[in-house]
DNA sequence: CTGAAAGCGCTTACAG
DNA sequence: CTGAAAGCGCTTACAG
């Protein structure tokens, strides 16, 4: 028995009257084991409840068969489900995930990338668009495979998945001005980051070709009260927005409450568009027009990349990007025949 | 340098001039060592970048200081909060959380135990009313120690936090007659789950005070689906409610969605009252009247809980009951006189 | 205070 | 196909 009070090969080995090497082998896949020996082994191993202790072969192999996911701000419901599925899918090629919440401060950010590589994880995947430039830089410093979620950095040289943002942006755009839009505001997600740039980078080129200009434009940050308060800014104003396009879906919700609360009908008064298609934008109180982010093809392609890079550690980095289409719904006015 | 090209503390020792247990001293809390020698061997890791493997150290010490987190159904808003909160709080005790989504079948819910005790977690914490009784049995079975988040098996003799659901239910039945509601109907958490079983005990139990019975009983299943059909089915009865409670938050807005679609209003024809407060409930669309699980004061007792118990694996288990307040909102009629 | 040595539980050449 | 042995990177008695 180990220290822990664990069984450990030794134990099935004396059992099974075979070698330590030998009950090893059995649980080595592709390693030559005669059936006899395997089946006294497992019976052993069986009746002693053991399993091979997956830290000690992770010293040996220099395979932790861990992954480092790195999140925040699981409040906006796109990020839950982007985890539960990125659990999902790595957990079915063998992999397990360490989680880690984003710090705020440097200091706490230190001890995070610090722990990430103590527990000698095989690789590591940031899913928030809050993540500093430093994490990224220095997992790759040390050499970790990484893949963003949801956000691009392209010119760090570091491998992201994020759906067509700018394409997306322009599709917006497009919707609303076939749909005799004409002062189109914008409450962009956090600038500080591609995803929020590339959307609003969208729908400034889409306005472009209507000849068009953003009506307003202010910075949301992804957060809810900044929303809300840009929200109430521009219906302020001498001339109103009829139409707002939302960096994401978890701030247009609040767009949508703030207007309702200021008597403002949604899509009567101003249509609303979001993004993501969160799985709350089909709910009947917001029923939101939004751009969805194919987030199984989004977690598809992130896990792949990320075992490929750890297959091959010379890999060069890949930038995807996934088309995103917009889902209508019954917070934004319809361009004419289109139902 | 190791087989993985990280640094190990034998680079470290020879670049510092000194030997591998003093590098192992100096990142041991409590292990004396000469402030001039830990000088040198700071420097020199500092220099090479050298953090001790969590990993080896897990080996030798039999703790890994990694938790178990179980947990499944992350649609909930609930869940993902609590996951965050737990996942923090445990950081800050020096833990790290290694995710694992409950799995559905009995084949896979056999490997996911075999994983987590593969990884030689410290502990589990299984934050997810829908976990088998298998897995908590299986853990204890193997004397890891566990507590149930949200969830209550008194008879298994192990630990749980949870909030006080049978007097939460009582709050509700007290709050809705005294606001005057004659016919008040339960759309109930899974029925399979002490969490929901409680709830509508305590809702029964408050009625019976008041000399009054529930008006209706659908199993809601902690799914909006079942809860919208249930709602559905309430309201097309000959007598339909003048109230519903709903089992969570999470059903309660599938409620309120699929009254306002069929044109009934809330709270002017029925009242609805939900269980957790969610930050959602407090969104403008929803505006939810609902009891409040104190998630901070539960993630605080779970990591309290478990800390204790690994630290005293001969502790008995508790079971805590955390007072979970009424908030009042727009979506149920108020008791005279109460704003 | 410090180094040499044993050992945590495993995988993997290496002989046989 | 199988066992003895080395070794992954660390902690921790044990002498000095």
């Amino acid at each position: 028995m180990s220290v822990s009070g664990r069984v450990t090969a030794q134990d099935v080995a004396e059992l099974a009257g075979v070698s330590q090497s030998a009950v090893s082998r059995v649980f080595t896949v592709g390693a030559s084991v005669a059936p006899a020996t395997a089946a006294k082994v497992r019976a052993a191993a069986e009746q002693l409840g053991y399993r091979p202790n997956s830290l000690a072969r992770a010293m040996i192999t220099g395979k932790s068969r861990i992954i480092g996911l790195v999140v925040a701000y699981l409040e906006n419901q796109f990020y839950p489900v982007a985890l539960e599925k990125l659990s999902r899918a790595l957990e079915a090629q063998g992999y397990h995930v360490l989680l880690f919440m984003a710090a705020n401060t440097d200091g706490e950010m230190e001890r995070l990338i610090e722990d990430l590589l103590a527990y000698q994880v095989d690789g590591i995947i940031t899913a928030s668009v809050a993540i500093s430039n430093d994490v990224t830089r220095r997992c790759a410093a040390v050499g970790i495979p990484l893949v963003m979620f949801n956000r691009g950095q392209p010119e760090s040289g570091l491998s992201s998945v994020t759906s067509a943002n700018a394409l997306g942006g322009r599709k917006v755009a497009r919707f609303l001005v076939e749909g005799g839009h004409e002062r189109i505001a914008h409450i962009s997600g956090w600038q500080g980051a591609s995803t929020g740039r590339d959307r609003a980078r969208g729908l400034y080129e889409g306005l472009a070709e209507a000849g068009m200009e953003a009506h307003a434009v202010i910075d949301g940050m992804y957060d809810r009260e900044m929303a809300a308060r840009a929200a109430r800014e521009v219906m302020h104003a001498t001339t109103p927005p009829d139409a707002i396009f939302v960096g994401n879906d978890h701030m247009a919700f609040a767009v949508i409450d703030t207007l309702r609360a200021m008597g403002v009908a949604v899509p009567q008064d101003v249509s609303v568009v979001g993004y993501d298609d969160v799985p709350m934008a089909a709910w009947g109180a917001y029923d939101l027009t939004t751009v969805r982010q194919p987030l199984m093809r989004m977690v598809e392609a992130t896990v792949e990349t990320l075992l490929a890079q750890i297959k091959d550690p010379d890999r060069a980095a890949q930038n995807l990007e996934i088309d995103a289409p917009l889902i209508t719904r019954g917070s934004a006015r319809l361009p004419e025949g289109v139902t």
